[in-house]
DNA sequence: AGGCTGAGTTTATTTTTATATACTCAGCTA
DNA sequence: TAGCTGAGTATATAAAAATAAACTCAGCCT
């Protein structure tokens, strides 16, 4: 255990520690993913639409802005247009989400449970994530390396290698 | 397993379901933490910071919107205030994350952890997150109620309780 | 050739955020 | 009792983001 960690330390990360604020993974997530619209447009990826058309219609969101989020996605990699083609129609790009997009998953999960352990209709989820394997419901959560099932207040947040003090001010 | 997951399904959920998007808990969860700022006060909260002008200093966040977040976060049972008091000073209110907050955690380790594994610094991450028992490092996952770890592609996502058809339009 | 459709772009307007500054207010300290 | 400090509120202005509606453009269909 760290020096700073001993004796008397409540918080999870030393005090006082002036860490830069905008040198964090999830502000630099963050910066692509917290637009508005940005995680419903992925939802309903996820969920299996794929037509700038389906997105329009099912989010209500402004043109626009719909293509300038699907723009910040595709260039981020976490999607990739192909093209498809209906019989009658010409073909047109399909949206589709990459690895890198699958690997945002684990937080929107977390999104979802938190709506709908807090924030739910009265009947109750609006949809339900199951294993395709074992059909058991999918949930999102923190394990460490050796498997053991975390709670928020067993977790200790320690500076990295990139922890850099603020620069003064 | 579902009529409708039966041949040629190649999506999460029944294609052409036209589910109201806003009946969503990703949604509900983002009317209240999707503004901007809010999940980076969580990150400090998380991080152990707890007054007003540590919030102001290490994000930079202006004044009339940090005090707006708090007072949303402390609204929906996310923070709570509670007195505290340093020697020489006056009691001063304590912002101190709830098991509502907590359940946040989640999310924000996912995208944390997307943040670190695509756009970290050179030198690696800011902060570590380890398991308090055993220092392990924590991973958001998402697991199935039978105990298997899920990968994205491996979930289903089905209409749940709540799922109504959108309205005519 | 003319119309239709999906996938955008453009432009104008409104709403949110951001920034900056001044102000309040309680209680500790000199 | 006057000044100082932390935690805000209030107000004004500027910048950015969101919304709304009209417009473009390629190619299929008649």
């Amino acid at each position: 255990m760290d020096a700073w960690m001993e004796s008397g330390m409540e918080s999870a990360v030393a005090p006082r520690l002036d860490r830069d604020a905008s040198n964090c993974s999830i502000a630099r997530t963050l910066e692509i993913v917290g637009e508005k619209w940005t995680i419903l447009i992925l939802r309903e990826v996820w969920y299996g639409s794929f037509r700038f058309s389906d997105f329009e219609r099912v989010l209500g969101c402004p043109r626009n802005l719909l293509a300038a989020r699907l723009r910040m996605l595709v260039e981020q990699g976490i999607l990739v247009t192909e093209a498809y083609k209906e019989p009658g129609s010409r073909s047109r790009p399909k949206y589709v989400i990459t690895p890198k997009g699958m690997d945002l998953v684990p937080a929107v999960m977390g999104l979802l449970q938190w709506g709908d352990r807090y924030r739910a209709a009265p009947e109750g989820p609006t949809v339900l994530v199951r294993h395709r394997g074992c059909g058991a419901r999918v949930e999102a959560q923190t394990r460490c390396d050796h498997g053991h099932h975390v709670q928020a207040h067993d977790m200790e947040s320690v500076p990295g290698p990139a922890c850099l003090p603020k620069p003064a001010q």
